[in-house]
DNA sequence: CTGAAAGCGCTTACAG
DNA sequence: CTGAAAGCGCTTACAG
């Protein structure tokens, strides 16, 4: 492979002028661009990476983390959109992504992270920090690691969704719909930053309709289809009265209508259910599923590039990004039952 | 940030002396061992990565190229779960994976690709080559680079899913309930290596039931819900005697499932539909789809595994690994409908 | 506008 | 078993 010393010698010129017209660092004269770059060309010379990033400390790699708590982050689709946001500015302006999924649980795991952190190859970090007692960017912080927080971290550079909004958008349609006997399926408070607004959002909406939201019966899964069927029938059979279930994301909304129909209850004439994150299965779902759209490829492509403005010295303003309602079939007006007796 | 230098120092004893510790190589002393150590853990040194990879050649990262013709590679979930596998690869033996998605259309995403391939970064890359016109592992071995295939490009390390059997099990499966008037939702076969040896399955399991493969009506999508809809609309429309619709994978079918319900089918009594892939969401399906489970996460382990081999110096077998069959209620036997007339 | 030279922080033969 | 020294391929003040 031919290096930055053999373009020099066939263009004639330095390392150093190489190097600057290569960096298109001022300056040089177009004559002597066009010597270097037919030299480049002719040779097919690549810079070396690791060179470059040990002489300038600049890497251009910047490492996506998504911490996972017990299963692996890998099953949720929601990551992927995410990713794709970060990818999509990442490519603009050549930036790498290496992808970092640490077992918070896990001392080893973590033990690479730490590693990784401290290790000189990563410009910048951006992570998804929701997971309340480890903060993934406080690490990369004290080792003065550029970091840009997805969520509620107290961090100078973060982009939230708005979880409070989404969460009280979620109600007002459910209980727009006439519904008062409503079930809540969310994961445990202490686990997930942003299900602690999404909390807020809906009770903020449940007293909108004098609902006490408190009463309502709750039940907490793990994020996973398989738990929000578990959590609708544990919810069901003990109140039989309900006529709606809220999820806080859409895979444990399409475990409980998965289970709902197993016992017989039509969605959404017996039965509303609604979802949280507008996966892109949620379409396709039948019923379709109503849910909130909470712009997860914004989401990353925001916090991309607030990272590339805090590489070039800027000091960005947090971002807070709206949450929108996506109404489906799977949710629908209360229906009045007759009296009974 | 200390330097090797700081622990060289610290331990009293020679730089050389320290990386050799850290690295492992033969020989020291355990008295020597515990000096350096002692002052490593001291001093909280973390090697540096960029100047460990340009002295030794090696970067411990390994490019994931996950190759897209279209949409973004990020909205397939069965990506997700490849890279599931990769990574659990990956973390225990301390190499970072970089996620690289070419869109084999773009010429400069495409030259961003060639640029990393041939900077030095990267110690090896597993590619998702599925792309017939588009090898994105040829661009890799030109530069020497070591490289596993997932699929089937001609390269002496790669790692399959039987994709032939999977095509085969799953008319098998359609055809021995009793339907004849089979519909196929696939995708050009020139976009999609696998997609022809499914294909190809799809056709022997037709001959075991004297099925005339070709003569079943067949149109192609682009793997996404939409398409899937899009298809079983027009396969339906124009061949309403079709009772059951095989589709190249689950988000087409459940796109394809969508439709027929809309149009009144209902599934599977009136209609047998099943998929291909079994992504997580497959299960939670209503109904739960029959389709091919091709084993991802394995399918990334075993590439990762195969590419470690590789690194050590060692020249692994192909590997191809089987598929199961899953089937759940999306599937039934056909009913005999009464005679006309 | 251009170049000589030092230096980034490691690893690796080589000699002892 | 240990160390002195060269070298990996760039970038960056600095001088001119």
């Amino acid at each position: 492979m031919p290096t930055l010393q053999d373009v020099a010698k066939r263009a004639g010129v330095s390392t150093a002028t190489v190097s600057k017209v290569l960096s298109n660092k001022p300056y040089f004269t177009e004559a002597t661009r066009d010597k270097v770059m037919r030299a480049v060309t002719e040779l097919g010379y690549v810079p070396h990476l690791a060179a470059r990033a040990l002489s300038s400390g600049k890497t251009h790699i910047i490492a996506v983390v998504f911490p996972s708590l017990y299963e692996t982050i890998m099953t949720d689709p929601l990551v992927l959109r995410i990713l794709e946001g970060i990818e999509a500015e990442c490519g603009q302006r050549g930036y790498n992504m290496l992808l970092s999924t640490p077992r918070v649980m896990d001392r080893e795991s973590d033990a690479n992270y730490q590693q990784l952190i401290s290790s000189n190859y990563l410009d910048g970090i951006i992570a998804l920090d929701h997971i309340p007692f480890a903060s993934v960017i406080g690490a990369a912080k004290k080792r003065g690691l550029p970091a840009v927080a997805i969520g509620y971290r107290d961090t100078p550079y973060s982009v939230q969704s708005d979880d409070f909004s989404g969460g009280m958008q979620l109600m007002q349609h459910v209980a727009g719909k006439g519904h008062r006997q409503i079930g809540i399926i969310a994961v445990p408070n202490d686990e997930h930053l942003p299900v602690q607004h999404r909390i807020a959002g809906l009770q903020a909406g449940a007293e909108q309709f004098g609902i006490v939201f408190d009463d309502l019966p709750r039940m907490d899964g793990d994020f996973s289809t398989h738990s929000g069927s578990r959590a609708a029938s544990e919810l069901l059979v003990r109140n039989p009265q309900l006529t709606a279930l809220i999820c806080l994301n859409d895979r444990m909304a399409m475990g409980a209508i998965h289970y709902a129909r197993q016992v017989g209850r039509s969605i959404p004439d017996d039965l509303t259910i609604v979802g949280y994150d507008d996966i892109p299965l949620a379409a396709a779902f039948s019923p379709g599923l109503t849910t909130i759209d909470q712009q997860a490829p914004q989401l990353g492509q925001a916090a991309a590039r607030m990272l590339m403005e805090v590489l070039a010295g800027k000091k960005p303003e947090p971002v807070k990004l709206p949450t929108y309602l996506v109404v489906r079939q799977s949710s629908a007006a209360l229906k009045l039952l007759p009296e009974r007796g």
